[in-house]
DNA sequence: CGTCATTTTGAGGTATTTCAACGAAGGTGG
DNA sequence: CCACCTTCGTTGAAATACCTCAAAATGACG
């Protein structure tokens, strides 16, 4: 039995995009009883760094939630370029697929414990679970926001702003009110650069560029101090 | 009352980023009742072309949902330069916010009809219907594979290749299995210029480019006839 | 301590950006 | 219906920034 419907059902018969807002932590923190279904269809993981752990096209039958470590995920243009899609650390989820198969390859980058969580089963328990999955809903949002901001920051033309602005996402990963001074990178320059769009050679130098102009200091390969943070900023504000 | 819980629980508590299969039909196209619900929550407007439906940081009321017609999301830069973070058509969903407010500015690109949903019951029609609320989680997932394409497509360094993506990608929108030989480009050179991350001029040098190797034929200025379609794939796949 | 991968540094080439001016299109008002 | 005006788009030439190729230096790892 249809009731009326006020104007054309077709027009919203399907969805496309997305939209939302930001949340309490109420809305946004998994209870305990959420967490208690997740880790009982889960399966906790430890990998050494450098490990594969998904390859582009590959059977999707695991979504991944880091709990420890850090991860890329990137994949390998015809060009022989290494493009690298995102960086997850703790608390990340990823494994993201297309019609059943990885649209990506996944890596560790350092020592990670992750939960391994069965697609089938996820979707069984978000559907069983309006609340948790309303958190999920609210988590992809975040990351297509992410994203959005990824676009804007590649559209940058110079590479010391690029890298800029990277360093600075980085530094305020975890607790966006610390901005905090001392930034661990755990990838390497070669990843940074597939994730900025630039060739190693130019995240060098961009690198040497920051130094020299006294914003940022880097110690090693994996450490980099933010040193004049207004001046950083300002910098970053520039795009 | 808790049960012991196998691991720390504090690791799942929060979640980041997304992943997620792409499902059949039934779990993609809303039932006529869900149709029903969105359409009583919402409103049904009608704007004329280069409408501003919202600005940045303006409070997020509403999320919007096209039926007919274009929009463009975009922000004005710092340097002046406006970047164009997405082109949403009919079925498209738009209005992405944060902490409450709209991250980015929503314009018409031509008349365009749309429903206006009110994000808080909205939210409380998701919570509540789980069914439905997956398939915004789809839709979202979507989207969010979406941008990394964009991502991996501004990434190249050559303008042409960039619109000859952008067209092939304007081309399978809406029917992913007919690549439609004739393009509709509602937009100005100007919003692909800022889409692409390219100077306006740059965009059509490169039109003329792809239309001096024969790849597409550009008929005034909102229209793309694909002249070589197998020509235009290689250049598309030589990422 | 030696080897190998990663990173840095240098020089030249090439692409896009910018600046500037012209031409075309669309919308408005008479 | 036409003319005007504003916006958008095209084209040209010079400058800038990044990319590529190549080689040396640094650091990681066994």
């Amino acid at each position: 039995m249809k009731k009326p419907i006020p104007s054309d059902p077709d027009e919203m018969s399907s969805l496309r995009s997305v939209p939302f807002q930001y949340l309490a932590d109420t809305e946004r923190v998994l209870t305990d009883r959420q967490r208690q279904d997740l880790i009982r269809i889960g399966m906790r993981v430890r990998l050494p760094a450098r490990m594969t752990i998904y390859r582009e096209d590959s059977p999707a039958q695991w979504v991944f939630a880091i709990t420890e470590g850090a991860v890329k995920c990137y994949r390998d243009l015809p060009s022989g370029k290494r493009a690298v899609g995102a960086f997850l650390f703790a608390r990340d989820l990823f494994g993201l697929a297309e019609n059943g198969r990885y649209v990506n390859c996944a890596q560790t980058l350092a020592l990670t414990t992750m939960y391994r969580l069965p697609v089938k089963e996820l979707a069984a328990l978000l559907k069983h679970d309006a609340d948790m999955q309303f958190k999920f809903l609210m988590k992809v949002t975040h990351e297509l926001r992410e994203a959005q901001r990824r676009a804007i920051l590649i559209s940058r033309r110079d590479a010391a702003g690029r890298l800029a602005m990277f360093v600075a996402h980085m530094s305020t990963r975890d607790c966006p009110s610390v901005n905090t001074r001392v930034v661990s990178l755990p990838m390497t320059r070669s990843d940074i650069a597939g994730f900025l769009g630039l060739s190693l050679e130019s995240v060098s130098r961009a690198a040497a560029e920051l130094d020299h102009r006294g914003l940022i200091k880097f110690e090693g390969r994996h450490l980099a101090k933010i040193v004049d943070a207004e001046g950083l900023a300002r910098l970053v504000a520039a795009v």
